[in-house]
DNA sequence: AAACCGGGGTG
DNA sequence: CACCCAGGTTT
């Protein structure tokens, strides 16, 4: 439909402009891409040489593999299947065991019995359908690969988006809004990209650039065609794209925790949790058991000894692999004469970088002592289960917004804040972490990998 | 909208 | 070894 020149358009997805992203980029064209795919392409058991004519049983049936795992997999799956099945009538005729039985290894066992159904439906029409509509009819054939067998097996300049793509599109033109919503905004700017004449190789451009090229992690930029009109590139925040919530399972444990300050020394109350579990051994301050319906109005009946506790504003949150957690703090001044109670110790401020403080211990400290407030939410809340305020994205790692003016309890070199980009709605970002000094990020020497 | 499927890759 | 990945279907 649309021409492929047109203006490379990133409209409402930015709410905060960044100086960075504004400077002017040329708009990205498919030529360049086409260019690279032809010195580049990977040679692939089902992609057709340059001059031959693509099969659609081919393309489909590696799609349908493809959609579930890796190229390397594939590939015997697919010779296998060439061989006992080589025509989608062979593949229709063959009872279901047989069909099963090639399939098995490869998983996702009813997407072989819908390949299967799949082959009949084709082998009754007498051939695959050429149009987007009429393949997305087809069992197991969703809009992901109606589009690329549209594009590469039947010329047609359709749009086919899936992980790959959407992660190249969302750098190229550094699309702020969370996936999956995001999928419509890709939808467009792909079809406004397809070239006209080379809709198929276009397909298998981006599928390659986003598996040799625009990685998850550490994607090549130097070596991309696209690296001009690169917008994420040029903010130097590509490997963030694309923005997605990362869901946060399991259920919310909620607290108390409890920031003890001596008066005079400034030390601070802290215990060692037990030696197995989680944070085996690590140091936290005094805090109450996490339970699901912890009520902080009852926090006082845990606290280490009497005092005069203040609940400070907001809340610390921490995501575990396998469930959130939400920490009410306690702040109490305590006169220099109280002793740490049995099994618990004082330690000055200044030795706390040498307490095993794990990072949702710091986040309670530097909560303590630089309290900020739970933001408002507003905005469409866009409610998750268990913990619906707490968008956390996905680690931007590169260079460190200005960290917080504010008091740090440890102080250590170079803080890494990993500053979220601003969102629509003025969700905050709390845990300030600071003193976070392990290991630097690894640097490894890493290879893309291939995925689809 | 989200759970699920299930093997592979990653840290 | 726990976690994430990614399409399509199902609930």
């Amino acid at each position: 439909m649309d021409a492929s020149a047109r203006r490379g358009k990133d409209g409402a997805s930015s709410p905060v402009p960044s100086p960075v992203t504004d400077a002017p980029l040329p708009s990205p064209r498919a030529d360049d891409l086409l260019a690279w795919y032809d010195r580049h392409r990977r040679v692939l058991p089902w992609r057709a040489l340059p001059g031959e004519v693509p099969d659609p049983y081919r393309v489909w049936l590696s799609e349908v593999m493809l959609q579930q795992t890796t190229i390397a997999a594939v590939k015997p799956y697919f010779h296998k299947f060439l061989e006992r099945f080589p025509s989608v009538e062979a593949l229709a005729a063959a009872p279901e065991e047989a069909v099963m039985a090639a399939w098995a290894g490869l998983g996702y066992y009813s997407r072989a019995r819908n390949l299967h159904a799949c082959a009949k439906a084709v082998a009754a029409m007498g051939a695959f359908p050429d149009t987007l509509v009429g393949l997305r009819k087809l069992p197991g054939v969703g809009a992901y690969t109606a589009g690329a067998i549209a594009a590469i097996a039947f010329d047609r300049p359709e749009a086919a988006v899936d992980g790959n793509v959407e992660r190249v599109m969302t750098r190229l033109h550094a699309i702020e809004t969370l996936m999956p919503a995001a999928r419509a905004e890709v939808r467009v700017v792909t079809q406004d990209l397809v070239p006209r004449d080379r809709p198929g190789d276009f397909a298998q451009a981006v599928m390659d650039l986003g598996a040799t090229i625009c990685t998850p992690k550490r994607p090549a930029c130097a070596l991309c065609p696209w690296l001009a009109p690169c917008r994420a590139r040029a903010a130097g925040t590509q490997e963030t794209f694309p923005r997605k919530l990362k869901a946060v399972k399991g259920t919310l444990r909620k607290g108390a925790a409890f920031v003890a300050v001596r008066a005079g020394d400034e030390a601070i109350l802290l215990r060692t949790r037990p030696p197995e579990g989680l944070l085996g051994a690590m140091a936290e301050p005094p805090m109450s058991p996490w339970e699901p319906d912890y009520d902080p109005a009852q926090a006082l009946l845990d606290a280490p000894f009497d005092a005069r506790w203040k609940r400070l504003p907001g809340l610390v949150r921490h995501g575990f692999t396998h469930f959130p957690l939400e920490l009410t703090v306690f702040f109490a001044r305590v006169a220099l004469s109280t002793s740490a109670p049995t099994g618990m110790r004082f330690t000055p401020k200044r030795d706390l970088d040498n307490e095993p403080l794990p990072g949702v211990m710091k986040k309670v400290l530097a909560h303590a002592f630089d309290p900020k407030p739970e933001p408002v939410k507003r905005g469409r809340p866009k409610a998750l289960r268990a913990i619906p305020d707490t968008p956390l994205f996905a680690e931007p790692e590169e260079e460190a917004p200005p960290p917080p003016p504010s008091f740090r309890p440890v102080p250590k070199p170079a803080p890494r804040v990993a500053a979220p980009p601003p969102t629509d709605d003025g969700e905050g970002f709390f845990g300030e972490m600071e003193e976070t000094a392990p290991p630097e990020a690894p640097r490894k020497r890493g290879r893309p990998k291939t995925r689809r």
